[in-house]
DNA sequence: AGCACGCCGACT
DNA sequence: GTCGGCGTGCTC
């Protein structure tokens, strides 16, 4: 028997299976998507089954047999097996990769080299092993590694690789009861005097259950653990290691009822039953505007699944993954809910991971990985926000979650749920076109009207003198709304107001010395970071180039936004809502409980507090800055704004109090701020569809970007355009190749970067051409230091 | 990727 | 002669 084994190498040369040998007493244990322990040339590596077969090209002499099957039960199902192919075709990126990123971070293997002792003297290396017998590499100076190699040389130690898998099971102390009879025994046997060992008996007696954790019957019973210990000395009950689950915090339950579905609600709901229940895969766009019972629709439709024996995925943004979210999930399915996001430790992942194997649990809800669930019997795949670009991985493999959906889907037979108030052009364009079902939700669950949006120009502010960030108009409704005692949010995006530092006299602005890009001033530490690479410097006392003492120092946008709420409202109690405060575990859910419990008038933050936000007594939002995505060259700017300003506008109103949004730009007469104020989602897809026909960007075209890196700077060039050439004498109209051009950060770790980007409709030639290059680059100009990366559907450019 | 082999120049 | 620098080729 043999398996084919793509092994944990991340590299060209080894992105396809080798083949082993079966050991013949595994022959019936081993199954596709079981990770090994095989040996690799002189290495052993871990490698992941893909497939078994009898037969094999590989000459007798070369076959090894595979040394050691870690997992009994397959890591990974063979759904997710065959997917991994196509990730990585899809994306060109290593199979390898491809795999790793289905399973918790836990799992993945870490080497570590020992130097083994085999006999003779080790001179001067024997202070290391003291009475041991083998050290870990590392712990051997490098100054003395020669010495290492010339004793592995005569023979006196080895070099052997070990390989450690970082996943830790916890273990707990469990506790057996034994049966009645045996406790009156011991109850007779007890001394008089032993009154708390007598009490604990009783404890015991009385308990239902035959065992109990430990921990949990010194807390029920009340009774000391030493006292318990001595019970367990006695051989009255057993104690064994057990295996369990970290408790991930529960969030507050609150109430949350199944509740009557609209019109609206029933007609999508019944839609999606009938493809669960035709076991079909069809996607469905929800088009809900905010307010619209978009969850409730997922739940009801997951309660559906659930009672048919099958299991459901739901994708949110990481940064929607409030515990309101996640409380709600909880609470209409109790334990049947395994939570997969950021907040968890890599323990606490590795936990609920394995919930979802070992088929405990029927529901995910989780970030952008948890689409890679390893469920085996699929009956519904949410994507919530489907048009957020977290779902898109930017680093390998550059997968987008609702992409892989779909193909699980596929696989499945079973239908995607995409929802939004403001759908990705690429998604409403496949709607219109009948690929996907769309269904529409235009009316709010509660009737509550949508909040009345106004927008403030601020050259008009500058032109009558106000330079502060607050224009008039949004003092006075903040005014208002404090002497209403309802809530604000206000809105601040990071771009364009980021932290940097800049001489008053000249316009320098500090920058890395070795990226294209300028320095990060970073409070807690004092220092100005590059967030490109790792360098970082105090912060000078003189401009570096004219020397001037008069470095102005812009503080981050929140805190700075903060200091000038506080002098116009000093009587507001404002919550800050940034990397900053939200750094420390559970800071974030901590700050929005405060908000909700009314313990301040003000929120103000970042990105992340534009969704899930879901207050009652919020009736004011403000957007300080508007287009500050608007003009970065990027063919999304015009979509990314207009779909924050819809989303932070839900933000307001979301009960029977009427809502209030203020919009401060500078350029209020662009079509992404005027519609978003108008909240008319169609016409503003007409208009962004008809300019990314125009200029042939997504969805009228697939775009492949290609971004080459070098040292040097005409190497970069050189490079990036012999790509560019060779991509164009292969590649035919309609197909296009634009650039190459420097990218928009032109320089990181002093790498220059250029790039050039591929449109295309639809190119069956594209992926073997793509190929092709990547043969070139790796054969030929790998060598010369040049760095290729594909991004396939890039985010932004 | 990582490891060994092998070829060449430098040094005991 | 031997040591160690890195270019080349291979991994079932």
């Amino acid at each position: 028997m043999i398996a084919r084994v793509i092994v944990d190498v991340a590299s060209y040369a080894i992105d396809r299976p080798f083949d082993y040998r079966v050991p013949e007493p595994l022959e019936r244990v081993v199954q596709v998507g079981s990770r090994v322990e095989v040996s690799f040339g002189r290495r052993r590596v871990i490698g992941y089954i893909v497939e078994l077969t009898n037969t094999t090209d590989v000459p007798e002499g070369k076959l090894k047999r595979f040394s050691r099957l870690i997992d009994v039960e397959p890591a990974l199902p063979t759904e997710l097996v065959h997917l991994s192919e196509k990730v990585a075709r899809e994306t060109v990126c290593f199979r390898i990769d491809a795999l790793q990123v289905m399973l918790p971070s836990a799992m993945r293997a870490t080497y570590e080299k020992e130097v083994v002792h085999c006999g003779g003297e080790l001179g001067a290396l024997a202070p290391y092993f003291q009475k041991k017998e083998r050290v870990p590499l590392k712990s051997i100076d490098e100054t003395d590694w020669p010495l290492v190699q010339t004793l592995q040389r005569n023979g006196t130690v080895a070099l052997e690789t070990l390989i450690r898998q970082q996943t830790k099971k916890k273990m707990e102390r469990v506790l057996h009861f034994p049966s009645r009879e045996a406790i009156d025994e011991a109850l007779e046997e007890t001394s008089a005097r032993a009154h708390r060992q007598k009490d604990f008996l009783q404890w015991m007696k009385e308990q239902t259950v035959q065992s109990m954790p430990f921990r949990r019957a010194v807390e029920r019973s009340g009774i000391s653990s030493s006292v318990i210990q001595t019970v367990i000395e006695r051989g009255i009950c057993t104690v064994t290691e057990e295996e369990v689950y970290r408790e991930v915090e529960a969030s507050e339950l609150q109430a949350d009822e199944k509740l009557v579905l609209t019109e609206e609600q029933t007609v999508a709901y019944e839609a999606i039953c009938d493809a669960v229940d035709a076991k079909r895969q069809e996607t469905f766009l929800v088009h809900g505007v905010t307010g619209s019972g978009k969850t409730e629709l997922y739940l009801q439709s997951i309660e559906h699944v659930l009672a048919r024996g099958e299991q459901a995925i739901v994708l949110v943004p990481e940064i929607a993954l409030t515990p309101q979210m996640s409380a709600r999930f909880q609470q209409r399915f109790g334990d049947r809910v395994a939570l997969m996001h950021s907040g968890l430790s890599q323990g606490e992942k590795y936990d609920e991971w394995r919930k979802v194997r070992r088929g405990e649990v029927d529901v995910v809800v989780g970030a952008r990985s948890a689409v890679y669930a390893p469920f085996t019997n699929l009956g519904l795949i949410v994507v919530d926000e489907e048009h957020e670009s977290s779902y898109k991985q930017e680093d390998t493999p550059r997968y987008h979650a609702r992409d892989v959906a779909i193909w699980r889907a596929t696989y499945h037979r079973c239908p995607v749920l995409l929802g939004s108030a403001t759908p990705s052009l690429e998604s409403f364009a496949r709607a219109q076109k009948g690929v996907y079902t769309l269904l529409s939700m235009t009316k709010r669950a509660n009737d509550f009207p949508m909040p009345s949006v106004e927008v403030v120009d601020m050259r008009e502010e500058l032109r009558t003198g106000n330079r502060s960030m607050f224009s008039t108009r949004l003092v006075e409704s903040i005014e208002q709304t404090l002497e209403r005692g309802e809530q604000i949010v206000l809105f601040l995006n990071r771009r364009g107001f980021s932290s940097f530092v800049l001489c008053r006299d000249c316009g320098t602005v500090v920058e890395c010395p070795h990226c294209d890009i300028s320095l990060t001033y970073h409070r807690s530490t004092e220092r100005l970071k590059c967030h490109y690479c790792d360098y970082e410097r105090p912060v000078p006392q003189q401009c570096p180039n004219c020397q001037s003492e008069h470095i102005r120092f812009f503080g981050t946008g929140t805190q700075k936004a903060e200091v000038e709420l506080k002098k116009v409202f000093p009587q507001a109690r404002v919550i800050r809502m940034d990397v900053d405060t939200t750094r420390r575990k559970g800071a974030h859910e901590k700050l929005l409980k405060s908000f909700g419990d009314g313990e301040a008038d003000i929120l103000l933050g970042t990105q992340m507090i534009a969704k899930g936000l879901d207050f009652p007594n919020i009736t004011l939002v403000g957007v300080l800055a508007a287009d500050s995505a608007l003009h970065l060259a990027d063919f999304r700017a015009a979509e990314r704004t207009f779909q924050l300003l819809t989303q932070v506008s839900g933000r307001a109103g979301r009960a029977a109090l009427e809502g209030h949004v203020v919009v401060q730009t500078y350029s209020p007469e662009h079509y992404a701020i005027e519609l978003a104020k108008a909240q008319k989602y169609e016409p503003f897809y007409e208009r962004e569809m008809n300019n990314r026909r125009r200029f042939g960007y997504p969805p009228y075209y697939f775009i492949v970007l290609l971004r080459f890196s070098h040292p040097s700077l005409t190497k970069a060039i050189q490079y990036a355009e012999r790509g560019a050439d060779y991509l164009r004498s292969r590649l035919h109209a309609p197909t296009e190749v634009i650039g190459p051009a420097p990218a928009t950060v032109s320089r990181v770790n002093d790498r220059y970067r250029y790039q050039c980007l591929i449109k295309y409709k639809n190119d069956d030639q594209l992926h073997d051409v793509l190929a092709q290059l990547m043969h070139m680059y790796r054969t030929n100009w790998m060598k010369d230091d040049l760095r290729l990366l594909i991004n396939v559907e890039p985010s932004s450019i």
